[in-house]
DNA sequence: CAAGAGTTTGACCAATCGGTCAAGATCACG
DNA sequence: CGTGATCTTGACCGATTGGTCAAACTCTTG
């Protein structure tokens, strides 16, 4: 399933360069917005040169989008069963804000995705997404049987930490619109909005 | 700028089954991934037909979104300031959750524009969005104020609610691989999860 | 420094795209 | 019914797209 490592260096400095130019192009304007030659060009290479790397452009999104998961779910996997359970959760939110706010351009290349019906990434919702928050869910449950947190819905506890910081991201756009220009940095009043709001929902 | 009425009985058809085809079409592909053929055949019509009645592909996804805004703001705007305040918010949760269920395609046509940018409705975030929010913001601030819910960020909690509901739309997808097949209707266990968390976040 | 492996590219191709146009079909109406 | 306005379409166009290919260039290594 995985790309065997680059051998010769120059494969190694263009392929990254590749995948560095994809991210850019494919985030910003999905995949049938995007162009071979906008990434050829981003990368700094020919459309040619650019094949002689990858067979074609749905492999280049796809590689893309496969190796950028296990990244997406790092957050979630790092939820300790045997922490404080406001605690863990807060630290999780807080690690998908920064995300957001990091890595804006992993978010909307997912988010375009999805909204699409998920083509590419439909396979690692199912066989890797689905399965961890089946997990996480159930410790969450066992927090709340264990009076530790408030009694609320675990699935839809994540999707609202899951929309409420991909927001930041996917949505960038339009929160600055409505901020207005003097707000230059709108995580800053985001984190403490999302403390507030998960410490008031979560408390037993 | 807005089209003048169709005259006939036949253009009030063609141009209806072309908006509604468009919405199909453009929601589910974004504006680059749709074409001209598609729209034209889920409309029933040949494609020098449907552009006899719009100028161009983009003139019918100017149409469509600016011919959207206003169903789109509609929720907001009835936001009623001598209202019971966490009542008046917690109706903004609700309808907002029951156009995601009931207008999804439309959540997604916003989506995907502002997700690459917001090319097309860029203005109307600026002229008619913003402004609205501000006027709304103020409301909220004053209710703080009167201590009548507790203190948040205005804005963000506008974002909060936004994010919250859309994401069972343009998340369709993702929300029923996690929930798995057995959860037919995912809004059900939203409407009261979204309920739980605006009261106790607002309860001063 | 040879020589093969690895890399780059200009020229090219078929398919698809948004859009045009002239001619014909259909409609409303006096 | 006839006639002008409205509506429809097959054929076509230039531009762009993803992708190919053979030839040329460059790098590594014995």
């Amino acid at each position: 399933m995985t790309t065997p490592r680059p051998r010769t260096r120059i494969q190694q400095k263009n392929t990254s360069a590749i995948m560095e130019a994809a991210l850019d192009v494919f985030s910003q304007y999905g995949f049938r917005g995007a162009t071979l030659d906008q990434i050829a060009q981003a990368a700094g290479l020919s459309k040619p040169n650019l094949l002689y790397y990858f067979p074609s452009k749905e492999a280049i999104h796809v590689e893309l989008l496969s190796g950028l998961m296990d990244t997406w779910l790092d957050p979630l996997r790092n939820l300790d069963p045997e922490g404080e359970p406001v605690t863990e959760l807060l630290a999780y939110v807080t690690r998908k804000l920064e995300m957001s706010r990091d890595l804006p351009r992993e978010s909307r290349l997912f988010a375009n995705d999805i909204l699409q019906g998920a083509p590419t990434i439909h396979a690692g919702l199912s066989n890797e997404l689905k399965p961890l928050v089946d997990e996480k869910a159930k410790v969450i449950q066992g927090w709340i049987e264990a009076g530790k947190i408030a009694a609320v819905d675990p699935y839809h506890l994540m999707f609202s930490i899951w929309s409420l910081t991909q927001h930041y991201a996917d949505f960038d756009v339009q929160v600055r619109t409505v901020l207005g220009p003097e707000i230059t940095d709108p995580f800053e009043g985001a984190q403490e909005y999302l403390t507030q709001l998960f410490t008031k929902l979560l408390r037993p």
